[in-house]
DNA sequence: GCTTACATACCGACTGGTTGGTATGGCGTC
DNA sequence: GACGCCATACCAACCAGTCGGTATGTAAGC
């Protein structure tokens, strides 16, 4: 029979093995072993190592996409609400390892920004096309409760990825998810405060 | 005497270099042409790369100690005053490229965290005793304009190292310290909530 | 129905260059 | 003449990437 997972494989193994040791660090020949497949698997599906994070990036968008897609925090009727919510989500997941809930493709444009532009912008189409997705609830939220101030809704949105992406690196550093959830409450605090909700409902 | 010890030079190569490309992309090699001397130099200084990451990571916590101890925003003689200042110097900070103003604990705490736990703890040690020197001021700050929450002073202090460091990934996907200038300035805008602190006076 | 031709998916031994690390020896200073 | 400091030469391991090959399916030609 013919199969033909063994990119998927590979996609899966490499956003596997890059969140914990890194991207430099991690050879083909481990994603191959991880993937169960071999060398020649690899560069029949990918004409480098640089294509393959490139591909795992987009991969990372999809899968990740998918999931805050399907997520409950669309529910609620109140966009404020609904942006409050994401935020739960995003700690709820703060759970495991930090390798398990890390951001592939922040740690890898950490390495790769200033030597390959292809995988910098893959990653930032990953993380900015995330943010995107919030900002129609955030300007609901700020025509609905009549906020304003001299920031935009995308840029709120975009500083809720850099809390996330933050929280990620301490975790990393101290190994454990606590000081990341503890970051997550500073940030929903943050939101509550700058459209006046009152804090006493939180879930901490 | 013109001549730099060879040690120290290594240990600037590695805090210019593992920022721009990362720690595993970083070989000796390049590091000792950098640095403008030989692998026994190295070698004879650092018995091993591990060993001159762990360095670096302790340099880069006294050189940066030494930048924010002698920076000017210990001046103001209200402790509120003090942590604004904080966050404005850092801002002022986010200047030239990602490579320039971002953390070489951040960056190589990514890499190293789950693989070499010497250099992670070394990593852990800058980002969190640098967060450290900002407690007495925002606990002063909570008891000289009375607010309490379910908040401390060092969940705060380690939110502010959150919000810079994923402003640094933000700013490494985009090439570009803007997006990172938006997030201090959104951590600006917490405080001063979190405070009560009108923000009529901020200057963005 | 059978041949021929080609495309896709994958295998794994191999290569040339790079890697972190070592062995050894020179040189200035105490 | 011991010792800190550093240079040169070298090595085994590992790296990304190559290449000739196999297995399977597909489709045209007759």
């Amino acid at each position: 029979m013919l199969k033909l997972d063994a990119r998927i494989k590979l996609l899966n193994a490499a956003i596997e093995v890059v969140r914990k040791q890194g991207y430099a660090a991690t050879s083909v020949d481990e994603l191959c072993k991880k993937a169960g497949v071999t060398k020649g698997a690899f560069f029949h599906h990918f004409e480098s190592k640089n294509a393959l994070a490139i591909a795992a990036a987009n991969h990372w968008s999809e899968t990740t996409g998918a999931l805050f897609a399907g997520a409950p925090y669309h529910a609620p009727a109140d966009p404020l609400d609904r942006v409050l919510a994401y935020i739960d989500f995003r700690r709820e997941l703060l759970r495991g390892t930090p390798a398990e809930f890390t951001c592939f493709a922040g740690t890898t444009v950490q390495e790769a920004f200033a030597t390959n532009d292809d995988i910098r912008a893959a990653c930032k189409a990953s993380i900015f096309g995330h943010a995107e997705t919030l900002v129609a609830d955030i300007s609901q939220a700020m025509r609905h409760h009549k906020v304003k101030g001299d920031w935009t809704a995308l840029s709120l949105a975009l500083h809720t990825q850099a809390v996330l992406q933050g929280a990620f690196v301490l975790a990393k550093a101290t190994g454990d998810a606590a000081v990341a959830v503890e970051s997550a409450n500073h940030l929903r605090r943050y939101v509550e405060l700058l459209f006046n909700r009152s804090t006493k409902d939180k879930s901490k």
